[in-house]
Order: C-alpha cells, then structure tokens, then sequence
DNA sequence: GATTTAAGGTACATAAAGTACCGTATTGCT
DNA sequence: AGCAATACGGTACTTTATGTACCTTAAATC
C-alpha cells in the first residue's frame, strides 16, 4: 500500500517515516488484541507495508513487541507527599494498577516472549511505569533529607526492594492483582524496617 | 510400541506404568535438549506411545514440563553452620548455582511457557532447590532460637527476601549467572540489615 | 464371554514465524 | 538529467509444532 498524495499519485513511504508507521500499527495491535495479537503479518498489513519492511528493522516479534510497547508505556512524575510511607505506598499501588492492567498484561507476555535476553530486557526495564530505579531514588532521597531514613538505603539494590517484592508476586504467582494488604506488608515488614534499619 | 513379555508376545502398558513411562521419557528429553527439545512427538516416540495418551494425562506441552522438570529436582537439606549469615549465603549460592545450570534454563524457560498460570507456577514453586520458603524458615528459626534474629522476622514475606532479590537478577535481567559479590550485596546491604533491624 | 475403557497408529487442520525473490519507486550521486 | 544504489511492495513458500480427529485393537471389568 502507499497513501495518496495530493496530487492523487501514490507516494513510497521510506526510512523512519515507514518505521514509525510500523510502530504505530504495532503498538494498535498491542492496544486491541494484546501480544497474542500481535502477529508479524497483521502489523505489516495494519501499517500498509509487509513483513519484509518489518525484518529489516527488528530480528524477531518480541524487539518489535518491545518497542511497540515503549510507545505505549509513558513517564509519571514520583509523589512527593512528605511522608516516605504515604510515597512507597503510592508507587507500589501505581505499579499494581500497571501490572494488573491490559498493559501489565502485554509486559507479562513480553517478559515471556523475550527469553531471557539481556538487551531486550534491558529496554523493559527502561519502563518508567515499573522499575527505573530511579523514581525510588528520588522518593527515598526526599526522605534521607527529611531525615526518615538512613543514608545508606540510597543503593539501588535497597531502594527498589519493594517493587522487586511486587513484581515477584505477578510473576512467581501468577495473581491478576496484588490484594492492597499485601502492599501494605511489603512495605511495613520489609521495607520499612530494612531503609529505617542501622546500617 | 509396547514392550515385549518374556514370552515374546507384546504387552500394553497403561495406566501408571504408562504415565511413569511419558515422565521419565519427557525427564529425558529435558535433560538431553531443554525444553525447547521438549516436543509432544520426540517425548511420545521415546515413550514408545502416541499424543493422545500424553494429550490424555496433561492439557498441554507446558503441564507435561513441568511435571517432568519436578521428576529432575531433588530436594536437599538447608545448611546448618550455627551462623546465619554462613546459612545465608550458602542458600544464596545454592540458588544461584541452580538458575546457572542447565537445569535452571529449564526453569527459566517453563516460567516463561506457563504464561501467569497461577495452578502451574504453584506446582513450579514446590522446587526444593528454589523457593520453598520452607527452607529459609528453617534457617532463620534456628537464627532466632540462637538470639541472632528478632522473632518478627519468621514471616514467609520476610524470609525469602534474598532468594526474591536473586531470581530478579536472572529475570529481569537475564544474566547467566549472578556475581558473587551481589549475592554478598544481597546478604549485607538488605537482608541481615532487615532481619535484624528493630521491628 | 460381553462390554467398557484406554492405547496404538496415523493423518490432519491450523497457525504463525521467518525467508526468498523479484519488480519498482525513490534517493542521491556524477 | 541520467544512472546506479537502495529499500519498499507484493507474494509465495518453507518449516515446525501444537493440538484434534478417527478408527482399530488390546486389556480390564462385570
């Protein structure tokens, strides 16, 4: 296929114009049908092109998948309410409500999808809804200079033990969501106690 | 296929003869290609027996997996050093060893193929080798019962902290193996500080 | 001995990933 | 302008497994 100029002549679309067109009818198929839905053939015909066009810029389904779903998956700014618990609570509900949501789903699959390979679970990592590291930096660094905690839980491998705790629960247990005592717990027997603990 | 009586004549297995049959051939296929290996008519040819009688007993190549994978992972006892952070680090060390082994690829690779089902990654969790929680309890029982732990720490949530932190190195980050130091990390940094820290 | 149950043996429907070609529009170089 | 190189369009095809469908036959059960 080809879009209609206004000349009516048809015009080829190239390079990243056709790329984001592929991205954009990839992340559509995510929207409505999930991953499973997300076949190689339904994109290529969604984004009016073909599946060549497709492997010439992704080896696989599941780069493509990843991608697509980095457009969907946008940034959100960490509370600030002035009270660690009331912030750690708040993140770990968010990532809840991600991971429980269509779009959770499509992240489970993809985890599923990629393997285990590093680079590819690396751009997953990037997503802002979920981990990042750096959004608990952020809120844990409010609280060390409030004087909430102890400085030493500035450590990546501290600071986002909570949301390693949920996560585990979607993906060891399979639940749909995580009930909102079980947030609570994280945070008041595990967290809590470990950045408020003495080095 | 069937096997041959001492007569000559050929029996017909059926029953749990049968369904050992199907597991131990699976267990084989796993443990010669993987899971990837793992394929209905490769296990059914080894079995010496068709689809439909491993379609009879397990819904689908994930179920079948798994079972067979649980046949291959023996249990061991948890260390008992009379120093929590020896226990520790031992279990640390054990769980790594085993997600690096070809064994572990198998894991990894059935979490992936269950895709969330809560019923199969239960039966996935009663791995001796990895979680259990069962094991950490032990460990940190005898911690308490020595004065080394407050009492509070003996909560499932609480106890398996580490081994959360270390599966969470292999799956979402995917590495082949865990460094050594991180465990150490793990141990230091997070959960003595946690199982020690005032309630 | 008759009936029911489960195994054996195949063949097949389905489905999607990834590959191979080849003609043709676009770009960009000379 | 003309020409070569590049990359898109269109399509067909190979491959590989899963899961089903049938039907025949052995073994257990009554």
């Amino acid at each position: 296929m080809a879009t209609e100029d206004p000349a009516g002549t048809r015009t080829r679309r190239r390079g990243p114009d056709l790329e984001h067109a592929i991205l954009r009818a990839a992340a559509d198929e995510l929207t409505e049908s999930g991953y499973p839905g997300l076949t190689m053939d339904r994109v290529a015909q969604r984004a009016g092109t073909n599946k060549n066009s497709i492997y010439r810029r992704w080896p696989n389904r599941a780069a493509l998948g990843i991608e697509a779903y980095r457009l969907l998956a946008t940034s959100v700014e960490p509370p600030d309410t002035g009270d660690l618990r009331e912030d750690v609570l708040e993140l770990l509900r968010r990532a809840n409500r991600h991971w429980s949501s269509p779009l959770g789903a499509i992240l489970r699959d993809l985890l599923a999808a990629v393997g285990g390979a590093p680079e590819l679970l690396a751009r997953l990592r990037e997503d802002p809804r979920d981990d990042g590291a750096a959004q608990w930096l952020t809120v844990l660094g409010r609280a060390v200079a409030r004087g909430e905690v102890r400085p030493e839980s500035l450590h990546p491998r501290v600071a986002t033990v909570a949301i390693v705790l949920v996560r585990n629960e979607f993906v060891m247990r399979g639940v749909p969501v995580v009930p909102d005592d079980v947030l609570v717990e994280i945070l008041d027997q595990v967290y809590l106690p470990l950045v408020r603990a003495r080095g």
